[in-house]
DNA sequence: GCCTTGACGGCAA
DNA sequence: GTTGCCGCCAAGG
């Protein structure tokens, strides 16, 4: 029951639009809603967000990449095995290869072009 | 009613 | 180009 149901709303439905083996960054998001700055109530509504939710919220992690929120899902390794069985690189073992899995809610359009999901570095 | 914390991002030094 | 600090939105204590 938060202040803002219609932005929770929305970063549910990009979150919900983001491709297999894609991730995309808070601040992504809430710039895609017209809020660049908003990208901690991104992070809040995602933890707003049920577990029984079939949000794909392990694909959201922060501008570095790295899985704040593993925590979240009972332990960090949960989403780092959901992303790696997803074909998301890793650079770390908390953190995913941005350039290479990084997807924008604006781009989702030029992506749906695009079939290639891991176009060579 | 005010201050602190938090799944973060952007701008400045 | 890199590192550091401040800011924004919302909720909890």
């Amino acid at each position: 029951m938060p202040a803002s149901p219609e932005f929770a709303a929305a970063v549910y439905a990009i979150v919900a639009r983001i491709p297999p083996g894609r991730v995309t960054t808070y601040g992504r998001i809430a710039r895609a809603l017209g809020e660049p700055r908003a990208a901690r109530e991104v992070g809040w509504a995602l933890m707003n967000v049920p577990a029984e939710s079939d949000l794909p919220c392990h694909r959201v992690v922060n501008r570095e990449g790295r899985l704040t929120g593993g925590w979240a899902f009972g332990q960090p390794e949960i989403m780092r095995c959901l992303l790696a069985d997803e074909g998301v690189p890793f650079v770390e073992a908390e953190q995913v290869d941005l350039e290479r899995c990084v997807w924008d809610p604006g781009d989702d359009e030029r992506e749906r072009r695009q079939p290639a999901l891991f176009p060579p570095a």
